[in-house]
DNA sequence: CCATTTTGGTACGATCCTCTGACTAAATAT
DNA sequence: ATATTTAGTCAGAGGATCGTACCAAAATGG
């Protein structure tokens, strides 16, 4: 079978599995256009415009699910110091909560997979994955 | 970073290459929706409850989809012989046209990955993707 | 320093995708 | 023969995404 549709069977598994340690945490108003751009929020705070680029949708797109975050209480919007024109998307508190949720069912769905697989070749694959993101990830 | 994620890379990677290569071959109606639910026709047919499942998604949304593939010609519906309720989705002409182009495209991807891990790590990452496709793929 | 271009972001409208709920008809099970 | 399951459709609604058009601040180039 292909490649690509091979990841994408395995990326969906793991969105799913995500997405439901959310839901059953309580965060049952996530969607997954949200979490997706939620998931590239860097710690210091990103700006929309970066988030678009990243996530691979459209500014306003971007905007559209940063706005229902920030409603949401996932997420607030800080002026940049560095730009007038820009505004950081940092996470606020019941982000941050959800975010330690995520990465949990995410180690505990890896480690699932670590035991049919083995560790070791649970490393090669992320490490044949991260080398084609040379190819595949303009936005590294 | 986690292998879910690497996998999202990946797959939207080949996913667009070979969107582009449709377009560019002159289908440049098929959405990803639609071809997401046409890639599992199979040679004989493929009702539309199993496409729904297989695609996951709800029989309304592949049926949707299936009228959108039937009107523009890429598939047909016959009736099932094997059972009065049921249609057989099958690939018309011009969707085997767009599949070969669609497997053309795979395979021109696949190999400037295997150009850039070699080709012992493609076959590995393969076989990895495939094992646990035992734990993700509730449809295999 | 001023004009031009680029960049960060918003507003509006349209389209696409997807789901829930309700329904029909055929097949299967009791 | 009746009840249940299965294949599929219809209608309606909400969410996600895009294209076009904008505005304002920043950078660029004389």
């Amino acid at each position: 079978m292909n490649i690509g549709l091979l990841c994408f069977i395995t990326h969906r598994a793991m969105e799913t599995r995500v997405m439901a340690a959310l839901a059953a945490a309580g965060f049952d108003d996530l969607t997954l256009a949200q979490g997706r751009v939620a998931a590239r929020i860097s710690p210091g705070g990103t700006r929309l415009t970066a988030l678009a680029e990243q996530a691979q949708v459209t500014k306003q797109t971007a905007g559209f699910l940063v706005d229902q975050l920030e409603r949401a209480g996932y997420v607030r919007r800080e002026p940049d110091p560095a730009d007038a024109r820009a505004r950081l998307v940092r996470m606020a508190p019941r982000g941050e909560a959800a975010v330690a949720v995520a990465r949990a069912a995410e180690a505990e769905v890896e480690k699932e997979w670590t035991g049919h697989l083995g560790p070791g070749e649970i490393e090669r694959l992320r490490a044949a994955l991260e080398s084609l993101r040379e190819l595949t990830d303009p936005y590294r």
